[in-house]
DNA sequence: GTTTTTGGGATTGTCGACAATCTTTAATTA
DNA sequence: TAATTAAAGATTGTCGACAATCCCAAAAAC
């Protein structure tokens, strides 16, 4: 299971039954099981998930603001159609919020979380040179390392940002693009940099490491979509 | 009335209740007609706006994701209580995020929308020297600076994190803790290189520039905040 | 044959009531 | 008297039903 720990969890099962169906949804629409402009039927999703149209609607309204679904007055809901345009949007506010988060996490973070960081990357680069740079790392672990940066920039707002709301629609838009960096061991060279940023604390350079990281990818997609659409032009022609 | 366009308002008027409530409800806690850390009781609030209690907690479910409230299962929402440490942290987001909007302004924003930012510069102008600086331009002529801004970022993800959730806890802590800008000319003469770095297609400059003028907002805050709470201590000493 | 209209069906929006949980108050006990 | 427990009251969570709106198809009009 490639569960990864991005929720804020509650901490015991009280939860209500509309946090737990959102949480089931989120997932749902996340991995493509609930396909991207699929129109939401409130009493087929209510039967599915054995509860009343109440707490799903309540449910939804969280959805929205997570902007996993759309919804429009007496018309409906539908799962958001993933286009390059906000793709490319979202990688411009991760790089502005995640060079804020790093650059804090080079003042902030503790020796312990620097280690630890480590020993991720460690695991990364096994993952990459045995497995040849498959599934695990290029979807979801990835994601564990930059969500760990935010951590520890003790910045419970970034956080909530990015680890609540931003990472479910990059989740989404891997799953969906297969955006799985086409650049692992290059990719892995950058973490190594911005951990030793980090550890030398010198914000300056981390946030600097991180934001041309972040952006690199940015180009690599765009050069990738760029591609895509020449050759669909050439279909045409 | 102060009320600055920031919500993407839908065109017609055939919003729902849920939609139209939880506008009202946000105003309302923005302004402070319900205080900070004040239990919210569904029954009495349904009562007041006249409506149920479903749609309102569809409302509620909405105030949270915007942070404006915090619910705990079985036991009830409240309205935020504002703390230092969250405006300040609050602060580090809109440097990094208004940053990013700068620089893509001054690469995207249309030569009107310029024009037009140098008009609502003039107006400020005029506010500060005739009404010392009061009211108005302090509390939200500010804001409605940096909501143009990040206007013409082009930038839909940027626009919605900014201006339909982070400005409302932006607004709400003005309006809590008066932190209307103790330094209006100042804050103009900024907005003023701001403008000029963005017609001169400067991303680099007008991004430093954004960062640099928020950067100082946050320690001026800091400050006044390290002088109210030394002087809290030396009551109790 | 094409466009408009009209009706039925389905879906969303709203409401009131019931069940589950928490809080408070009062009584009981140490 | 203080602490603990128990019961009553209030609040939140959930459900099913009704009303309002929209969608689609069939019939009518041009």
């Amino acid at each position: 299971m490639a569960d990864i720990k991005i929720m804020n969890e509650a901490p015991v099962e009280s939860r209500t039954l509309a946090d737990k169906v959102c949480e089931q949804i989120i997932n749902a629409i996340v991995v493509g099981d609930i396909p991207p402009g699929q129109k939401i039927s409130e009493p087929e999703l209510a039967r599915i998930y054995g509860i009343s149209r109440g707490p799903l609607r309540e449910a939804m309204r969280r959805l929205e603001a997570l902007r996993l679904i759309e919804r429009k007055p007496h018309i409906g809901a539908r799962v958001v159609k993933l286009n390059e345009k906000e793709l490319i949007e979202i990688y411009r506010v991760r790089e502005a919020l995640e060079g804020m988060a790093c650059r804090m996490a080079a003042e902030f973070m503790s020796d312990d979380e620097i280690s630890s960081l480590r020993i991720l990357l460690d695991e990364h680069d096994r993952s990459i040179t045995q497995l040849d740079g498959q599934s695990y790392f290029q979807k979801e672990g990835d994601l564990d390392f930059h969500y760990r940066i935010v951590q520890g920039s003790k910045n419970e707002t970034l956080l909530e940002l990015l680890g609540s709301d931003l990472y479910h629609l990059v989740r989404m838009y891997r799953y969906q693009f297969s955006v799985s960096s086409s650049r692992p061991k290059r990719a892995l060279k950058e973490h190594r940099q911005i951990v030793d940023a980090i550890e030398a604390r010198d914000p300056e350079l981390a946030e600097i490491l991180m934001r041309r990281h972040i952006s690199a990818a940015r180009k690599n997609i765009e050069e990738k979509l760029n591609i895509a659409t020449d050759l669909k032009g050439e279909k045409h022609g």
